[in-house]
DNA sequence: ATTATCTATAGATCTATAGATAATGC
DNA sequence: ATTATCTATAGATCTATAGATAATGC
């Protein structure tokens, strides 16, 4: 692992809000410099293997803080699945936007194909894993239906994050989109 | 309207491809050329005013087929939600990947004001008020609760841009997994 | 001596323009 | 004459490297 410092903390801070809201491509090293208060090849001292490294350092951190923020919202509601995926969702919403589909699809892509299947596993590990045992438990408990946990996981995780979406354009907060979007999939659409 | 050969509406398809997958950042006026089996440059005789104006035209038809195709689907089956959300949503998968999170958040922060407002206005026309309009009959004929019809639909679309993922990943068709995510979302996860 | 910046710049890539060329249609 | 390409290249931007500078810590 590498040394941190306060500085490269903040370096480290600053691209990934700007990685998560435009993407890998979309984002230049000089927007990050400048955000920072620094020159563009300030970077090149915290970080001397240049932007895809720090991607990849930004990328790894996040999965992490989600794998960790996901276990803790799952453990510290009972074990009901509307109660867990509101946690989920809560968590989700307080964080930066994941915009997994725009990963797969522009950024991966952008990568060394090592980087990017370790991103894809990491994501795998950190999201979908997770969301599948709460589901299959669930599903043990007798709550739901059948389901296919994988799509179900993927389809949860894009909902949320078209909160971030939602959120820009309505006056309601996220935490209430979250509450909105998870009890929209738990009942579903139709009366009964 | 620009006058059109069939060399031009190649054009026009193949960015149209390219765009949809990658996005507008990631796209590079050379990946679009060496799709075609052309130079760069040649791009410049059917699209003068450059990569924007290419991706403008490409979006504004885009947003024009998805208007036309989403009418004739909503039309094509009885007054239902179920029915009408799942016309729909193979509609949408039988097409490129819509990418509305990227559109928004990495895409559109790269056009010039007047252009990414115009996007937005015709995302809106498009998908939003269509669907908002579906969702509200249905209300009207008592099949659903009581729901904000603008953030319902931005979700169903992001779940069902979710299919295009999820199809890369499992050995499932798109219209599968567009009818599984319909049903996911009318009926709800849990059992009743 | 180490840490964290800076200036300057090379090299690559990308968009866009200018002018030449070849094929087809009148 | 018009259509559709080409080659060549200017200009802008982006990543990355080299070497200088200033501040702090021993």
């Amino acid at each position: 692992m590498q040394e941190t410092s306060a500085a490269r903390e903040q370096l480290l801070r600053i691209a990934e809000e700007l990685f998560s809201e435009r993407g890998y491509t979309a984002v230049t090293l000089k927007d990050i410099a400048e955000r920072l208060g620094v020159r563009q090849a300030a970077l090149y001292y915290h970080v001397p293997q240049g932007k895809e490294q720090l991607f990849m350092e930004v990328m790894r951190r996040n999965f992490q803080r989600h794998r960790a923020g996901i276990e803790q919202a799952v453990a510290s509601v009972a074990p009901n699945l509307a109660a867990q995926l509101t946690a989920i969702a809560l968590w989700l919403v307080s964080q930066p936007p994941l915009g997994l589909a725009r990963l797969a699809r522009s950024d991966l892509p952008a990568l060394s194909t090592e980087h990017a299947r370790e991103l894809a596993d990491l994501g795998q590990q950190a999201l979908i894993t997770p969301l599948e045992k709460v589901l299959s438990e669930a599903y043990a408990r007798g709550e739901t239906r059948l389901l296919d946990g994988s799509v179900t996981a993927a389809v949860f995780l894009s909902m949320v994050d078209a909160v971030h979406e939602i959120y820009h354009a309505k006056a309601v907060s996220r935490e209430v989109l979250a509450r909105d979007v998870v009890e929209m999939l738990a009942q579903g659409l139709l009366r009964r």
